[in-house]
DNA sequence: TGAAATTAGATGACACGTCATTTAGTATAG
DNA sequence: CTATACTAAATGACGTGTCATCTAATTTCA
């Protein structure tokens, strides 16, 4: 095995073990607000880009690449989300956050609050930058950066090639 | 919003970004051999641990947390994997590929080794290993560091603190 | 030796996450 | 005006991935 297989299969494997590890530790901490993490990503995204309809949520969200119908079904059920149709065009569902959502976005706020400063502690800022700046290097062809940028998560935007 | 907010929140969702693009990516080249991601993974860490117990093999395991039993039950309707009694311990099963999991496994390391070839090409290659050694700092206090230690995906185990 | 603790694996329950297909509403072209 | 193309959302199918609980076998120890 070559060293350039080897430091591949490596990078592979960390990005796929970082994956899990915070997925396992959002589940625990969601599960305490009665959430599971992806809701918790429709909760923050749709706070913000309120009202919104079924496929530009689609295309806001890392967790999911499709349309996020059966998520959102759920949460409506769970009385998070509540849907509006389009006064105009009945194919379009518009989505807002009952009040009992937008309770879970502020809850959420301040949890991602901390959760971002403890992970702060444990680098020196400049080195998590620098991951970043490779990881969206890696991304930048796939269609998934599309979502990325317009989540404002990309750092210079202008040399995302 | 602070710039280490910022950092933070860029860092997380970039590594959900790349595992799910990588993931999609192998869901669609792992579905031409008729796998999925993870039965390739278990393909790939039974042919150098065989026999294996259910155990043992969820140790190994990036893709999961538990024991595979579900994974591995599928595996065996597919004619992948067998189990085999421990002789002298009823709880134990052993695991062991089948003649079709042996020729996947083979099919599989093919795959991966130009898809690591061409993952080397988009990185100068100590960058891939900076990026690494960040993420190995990041998960080396938690569970899963074990399992990429077995799996020998760690460099310097002596820093790993 | 025999009850209690421990262990491996199986199973239940739940919510994804992906791809493919279907349904239904709207726009377009002839 | 109507058949066709297009679009958004819903649905089907499948295989995870996680946590909790259960079952069965074995070990421990009073």
């Amino acid at each position: 095995m070559t060293s350039a297989h080897f430091d591949a299969e490596r990078f592979r494997y960390l990005i796929l073990a970082a994956q899990r590890l915070g997925q396992r530790q959002m589940n625990a901490s969601m599960k305490a607000i009665g959430l599971t993490p992806a809701q918790s990503e429709v909760i923050r995204v749709l706070g913000q880009h309120q009202p919104i309809t079924l496929k530009d949520l689609g295309e806001l969200l890392i967790c999911e690449s499709g349309s996020p119908s059966r998520l959102i079904d759920r949460m409506v059920q769970d009385g998070l989300v509540e849907k509006e149709p389009h006064p105009s065009d009945a194919r379009f569902v518009y989505l807002r956050l009952t009040p009992t959502g937008t309770e879970k976005a502020r809850t959420i706020e301040e949890f991602e609050e901390n959760m971002y400063r403890d992970l702060g502690l444990l680098f020196p800022n400049q080195e998590m930058s620098m991951v970043s700046d490779t990881l969206q290097k890696l991304l930048s062809h796939s269609p998934i950066a599309d979502t990325l940028r317009k989540r404002g998560l990309l750092r210079d935007p202008a040399e995302t090639d």
